[in-house]
DNA sequence: AGTTCATTCAACCAGATGGTTGACGATTCA
DNA sequence: TGAATCGTCAACCATCTGGTTGAATGAACT
């Protein structure tokens, strides 16, 4: 479907941004305002609250009104669809890991998953 | 860390585009040489060229000469990079090949590119 | 009402991106 | 050797991107 292509095409392009990951890295902990966003950035409030807008039109981010701030909020609607998409390369890793994955089950080291 | 910044910064851009995802897709059930990758798609070899470049550059692909033919491989450290960021929306697969990739670099199996 | 705070909009700029065409290097085949 | 095939390179073009600054909107404070 051409929509869902478009939409992992804003997805990805969103996320090819080191400012742009920074944000949602901000939003996962909690809901934020967008000067406390652009707060740790040299560029301007301008820039960031255009590259919120990128955010918004890819479906990662959220924005609703309280007063005259407006809060962030992460969606994760868009990043689902982007990690079903990678799920491939998961079955591909698989396929090259199976036999070291197959050794390390015999050796008992899969068992164990208390690992960091 | 700067470099890997920049490298996530190539992943997500190079998957970023239609044509890029549907070559990696493609990679996904074999090794491809380039003229075939071209097939179906209607613009140029050039420009399918150039998308391999951007790839190459992502190391989401890699590439090796046999005659005049030129081979395309997926390569998946690049894809491991992006699903280890991505880990922090939620359950996803990305863990389990990283808690594998933890046990086979503790012995010593995975090449020393796999963990710069 | 007027002022200040929070955020966006508009216009502009430099650099990146994706596409084309035609020439070119490398390799194979007759 | 000459001709055909595979792929890249170089130059060019239109469009997108991320940044700036200054004006504009909307809400709150005095």
């Amino acid at each position: 479907m051409q929509a869902e292509q478009d939409k992992l095409d804003r997805i990805f392009a969103a996320l090819a941004d080191p400012t742009r990951r920074e944000i949602v890295r901000a939003l996962l902990a909690q809901d934020r305002k967008v000067s406390d966003l652009a707060a740790p950035f040299e560029s301007s409030l301008a820039a960031v609250s255009k590259h919120l807008h990128v955010l918004i039109e890819a479906g990662l981010v959220s924005q609703h009104r309280d007063g005259r701030i407006k809060w962030c909020r992460l969606d994760v609607e868009g990043m689902h669809m982007a990690m079903r998409w990678m799920e491939g390369f998961g079955q591909f890793a698989a396929r090259d890991f199976e036999v070291l994955e197959h050794r390390l089950s015999e050796l008992g080291l899969l068992a164990d998953d208390d690992h960091p």
